[in-house]
DNA sequence: TTGTTGGGTTAACGCTGTTAATTAAATTTG
DNA sequence: CAAATTTAATTAACAGCGTTAACCCAACAA
C-alpha cells in the first residue's frame, strides 16, 4: 500500500528529528535512524536521497511551524505591537525548538542544498513567507507613523538580525558562559527580556 | 632538538588552519593536514591530542587577533566614538576571518572543550579580555553621559548580539540569500553598512 | 657495546555515509 | 491458478574517517 510508504517516510523524519534534537546532526548517524525506525540503514535511502535530504526535509517542516506561528499574529491590531509580538515569538521558537533554530538560520549545508538549481521554488515558500511576513509588519507600522524616513526593508533585516543575535548566543551557549565568568549572579533569560524590551524601546523613538 | 618540534606544531597548525578556511572544520581530515605538512598522519597525535585540540588552538588564536585588533582603539579619545570603531572592527574581523569567526562564535564544540573542568585559566583570558573591553567602553560612554540610567551589562551583551547577528547572518549567506530573493537588486554590504549606521544612531538617542 | 629514549612510521580498529548485489513479497499477466 | 514482473526491503561491501597500538630507527648514555 501507498499508505505505509508514506508512513514509513515519517517515521524515519521523525526518528531522525528525535535523534537530532538529544544529539545534534552530525552525531546521528543514519544506522541510528534506522534502529530507531526498527529498518535497514540502507532502507533509508529508499526513502530520502541523503542524509543532508533528511536535514532538508526538517529545515522545511521548522519553517512551517515558524510560519504557523506566526500566522496567530494577524489578530494583534496595532501594528507595532504586532511586531513586538512578533519578536516574541521568534525568540520562543527559536528557544523552545534549538534543533530546528540550528538547522533553519545557522547551519550552512541546508542552504546550500536549497541553493541547488533543480530546488522547486515550493521548497521556498514558508521560508519567504516568513520574511515578507515580516516585511509587511514593519511596512504597516510605516504606514502607522513610525520608522518614518527609514528604508524598510534594511530595517526588517536589521530588526532579523538583532533578534537572530539574541537567540544564536543564547543557544550556542556564549551568553550564559560570558554572563557567567564576567558576573555569576547575572539571570541570562532575564538579560534575554530585557534586551529585547530595550531594542523595542529603541526602534519605537526611531 | 626542541626548535624542531615547536615548528611542527606550528607548521601543523598553519596548515590545518589553511585546510580549515578553504573546506571547513567538518571537511579536513587529519590526514589532509599531514599530507600538507609532509608528514604521517598520526604523527599529529603527538603534538595534538586530537582534532578539537587543533580547533582549539586556533580557536585561541583567532580571540588573540581580535583582542589585539580592539587594542588598537585605545587612542580614540571620545567613548562613543571608539565603541563605534569597536564595532566596525568586529565586523570586519568577522567577515575576513569567517573560519575564525565560526570556530570563536558559532560552533559549539570549542565551547564545551572550554567548559572542561581542566581547563587552565589562561585558555580564557583573550576571550574574557575582548568582552571586558567592550565592558569598559560601555561604562565609559556612560560616565560621559551616554546611557543614563541603563545596566551596562545588559546593554554590553545586547549591543553584542546585535553585531553579532549581523555578522552570523551575513557569513552564513542568510542574508544574501535572503537579500536576493526578496529583492534583485539589494546591495547587501550596503544593508550591513546602513544596519550598523542606524544602530549606532539608536543606542547613541538612549 | 649495550641500553634507553624520543620522534616518527605503518598497521589496524571501529566507526561513518553510501552503493551494489541479492532476496523476499506483492502484483500483474497469460 | 501459475508464471512473470515489479516493488520493498535486506545483507555485503567500499572508501574514508578519527584514533590507538605496535613497531622502527636514529641519537645519545652507560
Amino acid at each position: 500500500m501507498k499508505k505505509n510508504r508514506e508512513n514509513l517516510k515519517q517515521d524515519i523524519l521523525l526518528a531522525a528529528k528525535s535523534l537530532f534534537q538529544n544529539k545534534g546532526y552530525q552525531k546521528t548517524t543514519m544506522r541510528n535512524i534506522a534502529l530507531e525506525v526498527g529498518i535497514s540503514a540502507t532502507t533509508i535511502y529508499l526513502y530520502y536521497k541523503d542524509k543532508a535530504d533528511i536535514m532538508h526535509a526538517l529545515h522545511q517542516e521548522g519553517f512551517k511551524i515558524l510560519s504557523q506561528q506566526f500566522l496567530t499574529l494577524r489578530y494583534v491590531e496595532n501594528p507595532f505591537e504586532r511586531l513586538k509580538a512578533m519578536g516574541r515569538v521568534y525568540i520562543s521558537f527559536a528557544l523552545e525548538n534549538r534543533d530546528f533554530y540550528e538547522i533553519m538560520f545557522i547551519m550552512k549545508e541546508p542552504l546550500a542544498h536549497l541553493q541547488q538549481e533543480d530546488t522547486p521554488d515550493s521548497d521556498w515558500e514558508e521560508g519567504l513567507a516568513s520574511y515578507e511576513f515580516l516585511l509587511d509588519v514593519v511596512e504597516e507600522c510605516q504606514q502607522n507613523g513610525y520608522f518614518q524616513g527609514y528604508n524598510i526593508k534594511n530595517l526588517a533585516l536589521m530588526i532579523w538580525a538583532n533578534m537572530h543575535g539574541l537567540c544564536a548566543l543564547k543557544n550556542n551557549g556564549h551568553l550564559d558562559l560570558v554572563a557567567s565568568k564576567v558576573d555569576q549572579d547575572i539571570d541570562v533569560s532575564m538579560v534575554m527580556q530585557q534586551s529585547f524590551d530595550l531594542y523595542t524601546k529603541m526602534i519605537e523613538k526611531l
